[in-house]
DNA sequence: GTATGTACCTACAAAATTGTATGATACTGA
DNA sequence: TCAGTATCATACAATTTTGTAGGTACATAC
């Protein structure tokens, strides 16, 4: 067993724990990525106004900031159909599906810890 | 299958699915915490100074509050021992520790999304 | 009695995130 | 011509998060 006490232990395995937690969060911070996630995960496909009203108290701005960078960051799909008035559908893409089981236990590990 | 069309179809299910992943969201945020839980559950236990040792960057202020906080969520352990000069430890809690499956995963999707 | 090491604390400042208010677009139906 | 709608844009302000620079306590070693 390595030694706790020395401070320069940090082998390649944690290094990279570390670098991909980090990662992972600077992907999903902030307020409101994690639910913009978690509703698209359950209800596959949201338009613009139906995401803007689940989630309760998130202004235009944030919404579509967050949205921006959610494609950019290639975790959902921006259907944009030629109508008027517009209509916009949001959905995961394959990558941000990579997230499910990770959204899932989240929610889980949330509902049974913020009743206690 | 449910309309995705309506406004008002925000039933029990997704609303506890969102309000339990913003619950763990507000728990986890910011920029240090996950790592500091992510090098605990690696280490068993750490002292104040391996853990700013390992997280690269952090200023005491901020490593002080953030432990302080993961305390006040019950998901870290402070042990402080009545030496002089001072030594604590620090260990995840039960509570912290069930979010093993959690930090493994995000760690692991992190490693293999940030190198693409 | 001066220096050392460890784990903090505090006042303040900078930076990042989030919110507010208002406007643009572009077509529809009256 | 004019109001209505859905999706966004932009300027600015408030708030939250993070960083900087200093300091404290106390036993031990010199």
């Amino acid at each position: 067993m390595r030694k706790t006490t020395s401070t320069n232990t940090i082998n390649k395995e944690q290094l990279e724990a570390n670098c991909g937690i980090a990662y992972t969060n600077s992907i999903l911070n902030g307020r409101w990525k994690l639910s913009i996630l978690a509703f698209l995960l359950d209800e596959k496909t949201l338009r613009y106004s139906e995401l803007k009203n689940r989630l309760t108290g998130i202004s235009e701005r944030m919404l579509i900031t967050k949205l921006k960078e959610l494609q950019m960051d290639n975790l959902i799909n921006r259907i944009s159909y030629p109508e008027v008035p517009p209509r916009v559908e949001y959905e995961l893409s394959e990558k941000g599906k990579s997230l499910k089981n990770i959204l899932i236990q989240m929610a889980e590990w949330g509902t049974k810890n913020s009743t206690v």
